[in-house]
DNA sequence: CCACTGACGAGTG
DNA sequence: GCACTCGCCAGTG
């Protein structure tokens, strides 16, 4: 049954990302049981429809930028909104700091070491 | 089946 | 910090 696709897992990952806080590509695909796939997680996230339940503006990539910041994108502009929205410091040059803004997991808690 | 692309990541120089 | 390579996987032509 539930051939759950990677998909549903990932949305669901996402959906985990507390308010006020992000996350990156990496950690959701580990979190959805798709490790080293951060790039599926990207290609979901992309084929999101507008208005989606899901804080998609929550997952950012491994270098605390917002990947939507290099594509020329309203969708980068909604991001970066929304993510200021919640609280969180978006740098001039569209970077976050994972320090104090990353979703801290169990695993991340383990590398924060 | 092959080639190319893409909201990525980690490693190397 | 930047440029390049390789790994991973799905979608498209």
């Amino acid at each position: 049954m539930t051939a759950r696709t990677s998909y549903q897992r990932i949305y669901a990952a996402v959906r985990r990302i507390p308010r006020g806080r992000v996350s990156t590509y990496g950690t959701i695909a580990r979190v959805a049981g798709l490790a080293g796939q951060a790039r599926q997680v990207g290609y979901a996230l992309s084929a999101l429809p507008t208005g989606t339940s899901v804080p998609w503006h929550r997952v950012i990539n491994a270098q605390g930028r917002l990947s939507l910041e290099r594509s020329a994108s309203g969708a980068g502009i909604t991001q970066r909104l929304r993510l200021v929205r919640e609280g969180i410091v978006v740098d001039a040059g569209g970077r976050v700091s994972l320090e104090k803004f990353g979703w801290r997991t169990r695993e991340s808690k383990r590398r924060a070491r």
